[in-house]
DNA sequence: ATTAATAAATGAATAATACTCATTAGTGAA
DNA sequence: TTCACTAATGAGTATTATTCATTTATTAAT
């Protein structure tokens, strides 16, 4: 029954004074301004002002109205700025699921300058998805899906940001530390640490040890891949990792890397999106920035 | 730019989850919802929601406005309903300014009454004024003014409510106790307490002492009722109030009443108000009120 | 007192726009 | 494939808001 613009002629009414000259301030004739109000009066069997003189004087129920007008319009100002900003792409949120352990490091040196880049952007991290983080991206749990294991699906897109190499970690202590390249056979009498998801997601195994059915002494699980190079530094054990996350920890801690065969296993992250927001800009400025950042990692190898 | 009927429309599609039934609801047909909508989403250049098969989801900026939808529709709905109490007369305020000291004690016992018969309307009153009872109704700083003496002016009327005698309250012990009617010249040995207004709105003086060219001994001024009771009643003064006043206190006081000349001072407090405001439902029912508790005094008398 | 000036209300005409109708296009189920 | 269902779209219509012209009321000025 009420609308903003009864609202609206009340609160230029009450500033100016007259119907006349809050007509003129909103681009209207005083006729209509009159018309309008009276139209709400009649319906709502209300006075809102009555005539004093030449000026107007709000009843009760006008004042009443007023304050109402004065409360509410601005929020209505307030939602048409954060509209414009979500037209210029300066607000949201981007939701970011991760399907792997080690992506974890890499993102923070994506979301940095993203967060820098986008102010009215926010970034929102999930790691456990119920169904697998394809299920998350199509039932817009997150709008990004970082993987090394694109799925090609109907309406997901996914693009290589990050190519790196997966590499082992060894003490220096480990008599494999002095080998440049190392076979599946000398891991036979090691003890593997790796992250807690199935062997069936673990590179290492699907792409080195299972391919020449070899399998290592022990499997041990840790979450933290602090901890895992922890382990590996006390020689309690031997990790695959991307090699640039290995070498940020080589400076502080007695590892060394060793290349997993003779040509080495390279690997992608990839970041999926529905195919529809490929125009979304947070999320191409995402993948910019996720792919700048692999070459930054790259020259620095 | 983004209107009530925005909001509306979005609340409806995202309660009942399609467009076509939503403009069912909203007594439209889908196409209006549609135009409606895809004229907004131009305006700002944003989308509020896609496709998703043949349902809609809603994007960011979508579920931004749904939210707001859902904070601000309420309150106009809840502005509605006040309007509509406004216009039952049901919702309000009564600016009550008092010109008589005593006549605080009479408002109380409508005050009362008037609150519990119009639960929505608040009763402030009012008893200092800068210009005078009278230019604050005018200036609609009160809507009523109570008054033992009204004065004539246009667009003022003024009704009286409630007749009372002005008669002498002595202390029994007071000499003057025995007589049941007493002359100007008897008042001139004695101290008179009155409240501290101008004696020209006293009417002890104006139509009992003065006419007669009489004084008395002694003139003290007091704020309260209650105090100036308790020092007539330990014989320090003789005080002129309302006769149903006085006989209030007789009970619990050892005071007595005594009409000031043979046939006594007869007055009314009379009840003011603008005249353009004679149709106000709270006015009338206050003036009701006000004239049926001097009904009930007068047969207590 | 009369006149001029100012402001709001009102009625009729018009301009603006919201709405409907008819149709198209896309999706999911049988 | 067809059918059923939903949203989008364009054109025409209907509705409504707005303007214009006039009236009424009040205040200020001559």
């Amino acid at each position: 029954m009420i609308e903003k613009i009864h609202l609206s002629i009340l609160r230029e009414i009450s500033r100016i004074g007259s119907l006349t000259a809050a007509a003129n301030k909103l681009s209207l004739t005083q006729s209509a301004l009159s018309h309008s109000m009276k139209k709400l009066e009649r319906q709502h069997n209300i006075n809102l002002w009555l005539k004093d003189g030449r000026n107007i004087r709000l009843t009760e129920a006008g004042s009443y109205l007023l304050e109402q007008a004065n409360r509410l319009l601005p929020q209505f100002e307030r939602i048409d700025e954060t509209l414009r900003q979500f037209a210029n792409n300066e607000k949201g949120s981007l939701g970011v699921g991760m399907e792997c352990h080690p992506c974890y490091q890499w993102l923070l040196k994506v979301v940095q300058p993203f967060l820098a880049q986008s102010p009215g952007v926010d970034i929102d991290v999930k790691q456990r998805f119920q169904f697998g983080g394809m299920a998350a991206l199509f039932n817009y749990d997150i709008d990004l899906l970082i993987t090394p294991d694109p799925i090609q699906k109907e309406r997901i897109v996914f693009e290589p940001v990050f190519p790196y190499e997966l590499v082992l970690v060894v003490s220096q202590q480990n008599p494999l530390a002095a080998m440049t390249a190392i076979q599946p056979l000398q891991l036979t009498d090691q003890t593997l640490l790796t992250y807690p998801v199935e062997t069936a997601r673990l590179d290492i195994f699907q792409q080195f040890l299972l391919p020449a059915q070899c399998m290592p002494k022990l499997h041990k699980t840790l979450e933290a891949t602090d901890i895992i190079l922890q382990m590996v530094a006390a020689n309690r054990g031997v990790a695959a990792m991307p090699k640039w996350l290995a070498l940020e920890y080589a400076n502080t801690l007695p590892i060394t890397v060793i290349r997993l065969g003779d040509s080495g296993i390279h690997k992608h992250i990839y970041v999926g999106y529905r195919k529809q927001e490929k125009l979304n800009k947070h999320i191409q400025t995402f993948i910019t920035l996720a792919k700048s950042s692999g070459e930054a990692l790259a020259v620095a190898d």
